[in-house]
DNA sequence: ATAGAGACCTGTGTGC
DNA sequence: TGCACACAGGTCTCTA
């Protein structure tokens, strides 16, 4: 589920539940996930209190009284659910529908809110790509070492974005998709945004890029296209294509605004451009754009 | 250094 | 209905 806008999304959800929350139980349903968890995973959280609950990239960033930085990623399926632990078992629920949910159910923290309520947060996760970590003492971690710029906000502009890809033969799409010079952008925003600028995912990523160095039209329009589709990703709660998204169990809608994604074979939605999306793969993953408007 | 392929896992949809 | 195969919001590791 999760590139940058869905796992800001979840981080939203889980905060208001998480924050200054007590930690009273923590319980694994199984050794590991894409890692094993750390040793002593649940005793050092148990009994803390949760500081605060942060988001770098696509990483979860949960801060604790008692444990080292807890690092968290979703993986491809990973999802969080948030339920009040006296409603957590409804009563009726047929028995194929609740194994169904609990299914992959391998982490479930048990907390009590700072309003008082008792509450159960699931980490769920079918694939297992997802992971739990602990930083090191001083917050630090090897995996977030080496990110590069969020594309929100104003840190990314046409000359920061001219500087990541000058000298790149990298396709344009693989260049986005590098963790290290943007961090959060996934495989459905990075086509988006390539369409939003008009811009082909097979162009080599160095050319946007002056001789000088300096940033060209074509690389202010991408990194305006990029912080525009995260924004608006963003307000429209993520995108909700197998898993859900909220910590309630509904759903983002920006996947019905997708303008390429999963659109292979339908009119480009350009006024006048009348092409039609094709999909191409690119490093083993797919990638949507439509030929005729994006150059 | 850099670009691409393979690996990790499970579930779902498609076509025969 | 079964079965094989392709494909899925990620990213680490290995190879040229």
């Amino acid at each position: 589920m999760p590139e940058l806008p869905e796992v800001e999304t979840v981080r939203r959800g889980l905060q208001p539940a998480m924050e200054g929350a007590r930690i009273d139980s923590v319980e694994l349903r199984r050794p590991d996930l894409r890692f094993p968890f750390p040793p002593n995973f649940a005793e050092r959280l148990t009994g803390g209190q949760i500081v605060g609950i942060g988001r770098r990239a696509k990483y979860l960033l949960l801060e604790t009284t008692t444990a080292p930085l807890l690092i968290s990623h979703l993986g491809m399926t990973g999802s969080f659910r948030v339920e009040d632990s006296a409603s957590a078992r409804t009563p009726g629920t047929f028995h194929h529908e609740r194994s169904k949910a609990e299914a992959h159910d391998h982490a479930v923290f048990q907390i009590t809110s700072k309003d008082g309520t008792a509450r159960r947060v699931t980490f769920n996760d079918p694939r297992r790509f997802g992971f739990m970590l602990f930083a090191n003492a001083d917050g630090s971690h090897p995996m977030l070492d080496n990110l590069g710029v969020e594309p929100t906000g104003n840190a990314l502009n046409g000359s920061v974005l001219a500087g990541l890809m000058q000298g790149k033969q990298a396709p344009l799409k693989a260049a986005l998709l590098d963790q290290t010079l943007i961090a959060g952008l996934g495989n459905i925003y990075v086509s988006e945004a390539l369409w939003r600028a008009q811009l082909s995912p097979r162009r080599a990523a160095g050319t946007i890029v002056k001789r000088n160095g300096a940033p060209t039209e074509r690389a202010a329009l991408l990194a305006d296209a990029v912080r525009a589709v995260i924004d608006d990703a963003l307000r429209a709660g993520g995108s909700s294509l197998r898993d859900y998204v909220h910590t309630d169990g509904s759903l983002g809608y920006f996947q019905h605004r997708f303008a390429v994604y999963d659109r292979e074979g339908e009119p480009c939605p350009r006024a006048g451009c009348g092409g039609t999306i094709r999909r191409i793969v690119q490093s083993g993953r797919s990638t949507f754009y439509c030929p005729v408007c994006q150059r």
